[in-house]
DNA sequence: AGCACGCCGACT
DNA sequence: GTCGGCGTGCTC
């Protein structure tokens, strides 16, 4: 579709009209802004392209912004200012992709620059000076103009080179950019933004015949001149073979691999080294490709009758419903199920996103789905570099990637044509964005995308969200349930272990159960994995005299610190604060200061003490910081050097290891007892996928053992059933009870402030506003939460039930914002700041 | 968000 | 006398 203004104002023949852009800008402020579209840029300019505006006081910042809106009213009341450059000929963001923002902003209730944000990789954002490089995959005979020509050359002397400095090279009146779009067509060139961080190309070294041999001429009297010379003339013929130059010279410039010359034998190492030496061949480097699909492909894959049953049953409900849920126990092998349906959603020529919640993502799934797909599916993902991302936003709209598999910011790629969305592990409650604006859900947001192009949704999950499960049973989602393990395989068997007992039994060693210990001994003497789950990380959550029961608190927010024994320091959770551990007790002096509780950190202290010949490692956030760490431990941890590994929930997610038979999980007690109505929820799923994690292979029957003071609480005993029905049964008559969702929708305002009384001031005028407004019933609080204060401010929440039926959600949003607004209008009150959590979690 | 303008403390 | 603290207000 052309969106340039020159067809939609077609039918004005005044030549002196002048044009505005209504411009997305990556600020948190709730409008658009209107700039002046200078003269020979609006036969150009489209609706989703990029632009380059001054903005603020004497044109101070350079800012990226996005064409919203297109028109000829002059604003009113101020004068536009010029855009000063545009960025892309073509929309960089599609119409889905602008609807979608819209949408978001108005649904999560912020500020359409704060959506732009988080949608565009920044390497599309930040004030670009764009660069260019040769592309070192560049299949050579191709036709070039004798300017395509000369920049080439000079590309391939340079790491890269800015528009700047290449239009220095052609000099004036040549068209750089066009000369540029048209390599990057030929596929010569790779284009790219500068950044802050740089842009730093995996090389690989790489050697080819020189220029001099490259006909078969001179190829010839080569090979006679190292008749006498057998072993070099062994490794041009190895490379001959490789690289068949003398059937098609030009492939000599891709030149081969180093090492698949020299692979067998060391001899050809030295005789390589001579003819690099007199110049037979010469070495270079290039550019690794990101996404090498060196991969063997896997053949074919088998789904049992099981998984083939679950394909056919989701396949038969999409002919009814549009969103199907998928509820398959852990170890059901959903991925099988989920490659099968790509498989048949590609081949209808559509594309297909495939979400993960982050943490899931970098682990074995990938690496199954890359042997398939190779390298038709992209991967994006938050630990990749921003060229990474930018390669795979590019990547979809060329179509060379018509899957991908990636985190929830993966749904503001620029899909057009989207036949299926999977939506894994479902119930996950990372697929919602916490801090920054937008504070959006990414399952809800993929069902958005997927309405809006056709596509169907495939949520699953072992354990799902009662939400889901229950428009399921409303019959609004399709539901195809599996409860039969991969192969031959079976859920583990899950054992209580009263602590309260053990305790007056004596049989307890510090945090550790006679039963556990026992049961962690006779796998380790099996050579057989263990994991302990404990989500707490830190040595211990606090610190306290034993004589005045002082405990040492976060200077800036309302908790205890936590100690962390390798640092020998004490730190807070919430804002970073860290400080040294006090000798004496602050307060009376006594030498008596204990840490009380455990983590993750003392666990595994504590492990290695009772079995010092184990090999344990830990899985926290701390211990994961490291950019491949993550991956690191996993990849120990498979490679079964590692008899235990001890981690926080991290561990739960989609971890899939053949030899682990145990799973040991301390402190059920309190997931359980955590004061929010979600909580027995998550305690199940939580639970749940953990013991997933054990004997998810035949032959192995797993084995759990939770560890809790009260084993009579219901909720155990359905994780122990695996009874996911009783569960929802009892929980979702909670919740219609207390009208919490799915039977009405959340929204929290948090207002904060430095001065606790004017926080709770705002905090209280709002909330009789809204209390008035809509009624008692649907406005809770406000009310000081679990941690009053972070980073010295005073928090307080307002929660906001609205039914699904009864009201109407967007007017209800638009009084909050209004009154908010009020609020921050207000003299005394203006410096409080306001946020809404819609379908907060 | 940034950035300028603005009105009050400890420094050459 | 100034440098600079960060409160507050605006950005097409």
């Amino acid at each position: 579709m052309d969106t340039s203004l020159r067809t939609l104002f077609s039918h004005l023949e005044d030549e002196e009209v002048t044009f505005f852009a209504d411009l997305i800008l990556p600020i948190p402020v709730p409008r658009l802004f209107t700039y002046r579209v200078p003269r020979g840029m609006a036969e150009i300019l489209k609706i989703g392209a990029r632009v380059i505006v001054p903005f603020g006081k004497n044109n101070g910042r350079v800012l990226t912004a996005v064409v919203a809106r297109l028109h000829n009213s002059p604003p009113t009341g101020y004068q536009a200012r010029y855009i000063s450059e545009v960025l892309d000929e073509y929309p960089l963001v599609t119409s889905y992709q602008l609807e979608l923002f819209r949408w978001m902003s108005e649904y999560y209730m912020c500020c359409i620059g704060d959506v732009m944000n988080v949608a565009l990789p920044s390497g599309l954002k930040i004030s670009s000076q764009s660069k260019v490089q040769f592309n070192p995959d560049f299949d050579y005979p191709e036709l070039l103009t004798p300017v395509e020509e000369m920049l080439l050359t000079e590309l391939k002397k340079h790491p890269a080179l800015s528009y700047e400095e290449l239009g220095r090279l052609v000099g004036e009146g040549g068209n750089v950019p066009a000369v540029i779009k048209s390599l990057v067509g030929k596929k010569a060139v790779i284009v790219f933004e500068e950044v802050k961080e740089k842009y730093v190309p995996k090389m690989v070294r790489k050697i080819r015949l020189h220029r001099n041999y490259e006909e078969k001429e001179q190829l010839l009297v080569l090979l006679q001149r190292l008749e006498k010379l057998p072993k070099q003339q062994e490794v041009v013929m190895r490379y001959l073979r490789h690289v068949p130059v003398q059937i098609t010279p030009s492939l000599n410039q891709k030149g081969l691999d180093k090492s698949i010359l020299n692979q067998d034998d060391e001899l050809s190492q030295s005789s390589l080294t001579t003819l690099i030496k007199n110049q037979v061949f010469e070495t270079f480097e290039v550019i690794q490709p990101r996404f090498a699909d060196n991969l063997v492909p896997q053949a074919e894959i088998r789904l049992t009758d099981a998984q083939r049953q679950a394909a056919q049953d989701i396949m038969a409900q999409f002919e009814r419903q549009n969103i199907v849920l998928f509820h398959g126990i852990t170890g059901s092998g959903k991925t099988e199920i989920y490659i099968d349906l790509i498989q048949q959603a590609l081949a209808g020529g559509t594309q297909v996103l495939y979400l993960l919640p982050e943490i899931a993502l970098t682990t074995q799934i990938v690496v199954r789905l890359q042997r398939v797909f190779g390298d038709k599916m992209g991967i994006y993902h938050s630990k990749f570099s921003d060229n990474e991302r930018v390669e795979v936003w590019k990547g979809v709209v060329s179509g060379q990637y018509q899957f991908v598999v990636g985190v929830r910011s993966a749904v503001f790629l620029p899909f057009d044509n989207l036949g299926l969305i999977i939506v894994d592990e479902e119930h996950e409650t990372s697929y919602k964005q916490h801090d920054p604006a937008p504070r959006y859900h990414a399952r809800d947001v993929a069902m958005m995308l997927a309405h809006w192009q056709q596509a169907k949704v495939l949520l699953g999950s072992a354990t799902p969200s009662l939400e889901s499960y229950y428009q399921a049973q409303q019959g609004r989602y399709g539901l195809v349930e599996l409860f039969q393990r991969f192969g031959d395989a079976t859920l583990p068997d899950i054992m209580l272990v009263n602590t309260q007992q053990e305790k007056k039994q004596k049989t307890m060693k510090n945090e550790f159960s006679s039963a556990l210990l026992d049961e962690l001994e006779t796998n380790l003497e099996r050579k057989e994995q263990s994991i302990l789950f404990q989500n707490r990380r830190g040595y211990s959550p606090y610190m306290q005299c034993e004589d005045c029961d002082w405990t040492a608190e976060c200077p800036n927010c309302a908790v205890s610190l936590t100690y962390h024994q390798r640092d020998a320091e004490l730190r807070c959770h919430y804002c970073g604060h860290k400080e040294a551990v006090p000798r004496v007790c602050p307060v009376c002096g006594s030498t008596k200061v204990r840490t009380i509780g455990y983590g993750t950190e003392k666990l595994e202290d504590q492990l290695q003490i009772i079995f010092p010949q184990a090999r344990i490692l830990r899985m926290d956030l701390d211990t994961t910081r490291a950019k491949n760490a993550y991956q690191q431990i996993i990849q120990e941890f498979e490679g079964g050097q590692v008899d235990m590994l001890v981690g926080t929930q991290m561990i739960t997610k989609g971890l899939d290891f053949d030899n682990v038979s145990l799973v040991g999980i301390f402190d059920a007690d309190r997931l359980i007892h955590f004061p929010d109505f979600r909580a027995t929820e998550r305690a199940f799923q939580m639970l749940t996928q953990v013991s997933g994690r054990a004997g998810r292979r035949a032959g192995r029957k797993g084995k759990v053992l939770i560890q809790t003071t009260n084993p009579q609480q219901t909720i155990l005993q359905k994780i122990i059933e695996n009874d996911y029905r009783g569960l929802y049964e009892e929980e979702i008559q909670e919740r219609q009870n207390f009208n919490y969702p799915p039977f009405s929708r959340l929204i929290k305002l948090t207002i904060r402030h430095t001065d606790k009384a004017i926080s709770l001031q705002a905090a209280e005028r709002l909330a009789a506003e809204l209390t008035d407004a809509l009624g008692e019933s649907r406005v809770l609080g406000p009310e000081e939460p679990l941690v009053e204060r972070i980073r010295n401010q005073f928090l307080f929440d307002i929660l906001i039930k609205i039914e699904r039926e009864k009201m109407n959600v967007k007017a209800v949003k638009a009084y909050i914002q209004d009154r908010i607004n009020d609020i921050l209008t207000d003299k005394g009150l203006r410096q409080v700041s306001i946020v809404a959590d819609v379908d907060c979690l």
